[in-house]
Order: structure tokens, then sequence, then C-alpha cells
DNA sequence: CGTGAGCGT
């Protein structure tokens, strides 16, 4: 029975001395690391998506020129660069959709380091964030979970 | 005439 008190003397004690470790046993498995994204290949970063991140591109560039590099590589839906409407001059990024992503890959880890028109091209992909793209909102009033109303 | 990281209507 002294040997309770004892302990928990000794955890006092600890406890006063050692502030510095509050809870050791206790592991956090929240962390399971690894991509915790679903659809999520190991070896790409960012999301996963057919659009293309072309940066690195010279001033000069045309969307054409950028689509036939890239249409080398696979089949091009999509090609946009992203031109600055004060200047009138490209801004040096765009972007390329490829029908599969595998190409897109391909593309991407063939030309990406690779210099075009003398500039260096950085290739990454897309993120999925559109800024003033097309809104889908559902038919909120056509939602009806009793069929009652149209 | 030069400039150069980045994520789009």
């Amino acid at each position: 029975m002294m040997s309770n008190a004892n302990a928990l003397m000794l955890l006092a004690r600890r406890a006063l001395t050692n502030i510095q470790t509050p809870v050791l046993s206790f592991r956090c498995f929240c962390s399971q690391s690894s991509s915790s994204y679903s659809s999520a290949p190991s070896s790409s970063p960012s999301a996963p998506n057919n659009k293309l991140f072309v940066a690195g591109l010279s001033w000069s560039l045309d969307e054409r020129s950028l689509k036939d590099a890239f249409s080398s590589f696979g089949e091009v839906t999509e090609v946009r660069i992203m031109y600055d409407k004060d200047s009138g001059r490209s801004r040096g990024f765009g972007f390329v959709n490829f029908t599969n992503e595998d190409d897109a890959q391909t593309a991407k880890d063939a030309m990406d380091g690779k210099a075009l028109l003398g500039r260096p091209l950085r290739i990454s992909f897309a993120l999925d964030k559109v800024r003033g793209g097309p809104v889908v909102i559902p038919r909120l009033s056509n939602i009806n979970m009793f069929g009652r109303r149209s």
C-alpha cells in the first residue's frame, strides 16, 4: 500500500521537476503518411489532372507553337496561355490539356526541364481551382425528397 | 532596349 503512495509522490515529483515530458505513452496515428488523397499517384505532386501547368514560356510564344510542341506527345485538347491585358504580352505561363493523363505525364516528363525558344520550360500539373469558371449550380428548386411538387 | 516567379476568364 505504501508503494502506491510512493509511486504517486514520485509521479508528482516528476511532474514538478520534469515538466518537459507531459505524455509520452500516447502516439497519434492521425497521420498515416503517404498520400491521403484518393486516386493520387505516388510519383506526381499536385493534382493528377490532364491539365498541365506550363511555365517558363517565352513572352513571345504562341499557343499553336506550344500545342504543336505538346501534340507530339499526345492529343492536346486545350491549350491556353495567359496574357496580360495591361502590357498585352504573355505572362510566360499557360495550360495544356491532354486527352489522357498518361500522355500528359509523358509530355511533362519529356518537356519539363527542357528549353523552348531559348528559355527552360517548367511543367507541372495544374490545380483544379479555376477562377471565373462556369459555376454549375444544382437545381435546388427541383430537389424534392418526397416527390411532392415539381 | 531590359525583365522571369508562378496557377487561369
